[in-house]
DNA sequence: TTAGTATAGGACCAAATATGTCGGGATTTC
DNA sequence: GAAATCCCGACATATTTGGTCCTATACTAA
């Protein structure tokens, strides 16, 4: 129930690990997976799967992993979750008109569908270098921006 | 991952449904339930889950059934899904200590805290009253509010 | 050119969760 | 007392998740 997954999660810290290491040119699935304790070969899917999605770049062989493909600003949570878990919808309708057949009679995707808008923009508006500054608690950087509209 | 459980979905279609009829005294589970097609059973229960916390008030007999317990106004979304299906947290975490064995070295968890607090932020702010004015979807009546703060 | 390191990806399984059903019991009304 | 209704625990089933295994492929360096 509105949980994110934790392939989702890993994929997060993932990120936000090659984020804080931008020295090093690439990065192992399993070198990440061992900073955390993530199962190897689960993390090394996630990874292949942000690479599909052109969130990461790969490189095989030795000395081989992952990069970030664009700058730690320009990747969402959003686009992370959505690579990983597919289109994110917090009801069961939309998706292909299947999965909930009272979709005819429901009278409250609507207004869901306008709940769902707002959290996606919630998550659009964080990006992996957030997540990766989140050291100074009490610092304020962006005065303008941390407001989300929610028009019911 | 992220998404509302069908249980909560046909909570708040019901509390919606209750919303638009006050001028009855008591809507019987199995009424509401052929009113959307719900199987009746199932709602039965969550419309139990509503009235043991506090959401509802129930009635047993012949032209019993189910009423708000408040206005309309006054019961959130959030409150709904709390119901329902326990505590919202979006990660795997908090919840009891438990659930995730990498909590210690998990850098991202303190940031996805602070998304969690701005979903349920949006979630609170989204009355029962809210779902059942869907019909005009031009109207704005309150200009001052619609706006939920983000600091990460 | 070959051994070693890595990604790519399909198949599969086990655990957890969500969804739905059944059946018996308690209340209230008529 | 009978009918309608809520209450609630146990159960059964379906779906999703989390995780493993195995094989193939790509790249590097010695
Ligand atoms: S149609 Fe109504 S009930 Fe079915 S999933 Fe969408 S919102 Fe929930
Ligand atoms: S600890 Fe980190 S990884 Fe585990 S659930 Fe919380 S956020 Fe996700």
């Amino acid at each position: 129930m509105l949980k994110l997954t934790k392939k989702a999660d890993y994929g997060l810290m993932a990120l936000k690990y090659l984020a804080e290491h931008p020295d090093l040119a690439a990065l192992s699935a399993k070198e990440v997976a061992d900073a955390y304790g993530i199962p190897a070969q689960l993390l090394a899917k996630i990874l292949q799967l942000l690479t599909k999605h052109g969130l990461l770049r790969s490189h095989a062989g030795m000395n081989g992993g992952y990069a970030l493909a664009r700058d730690a600003r320009q990747i969402s949570a959003y686009e992370v979750i959505l690579a990983i878990d597919g289109p994110f919808f917090i009801t069961s309708c939309i998706k292909g008109a299947k999965s909930c057949e009272l979709t005819p009679s429901c009278t409250i995707k609507e207004p869901l569908a306008r709940v769902n808008e707002t959290i996606a923009g919630v998550l659009k508006s964080i990006s992996i270098q957030d997540l990766a500054e989140h050291e100074h608690p009490a610092k304020r950087e962006t005065d303008t921006q941390g407001l989300v509209a929610l028009t019911l």
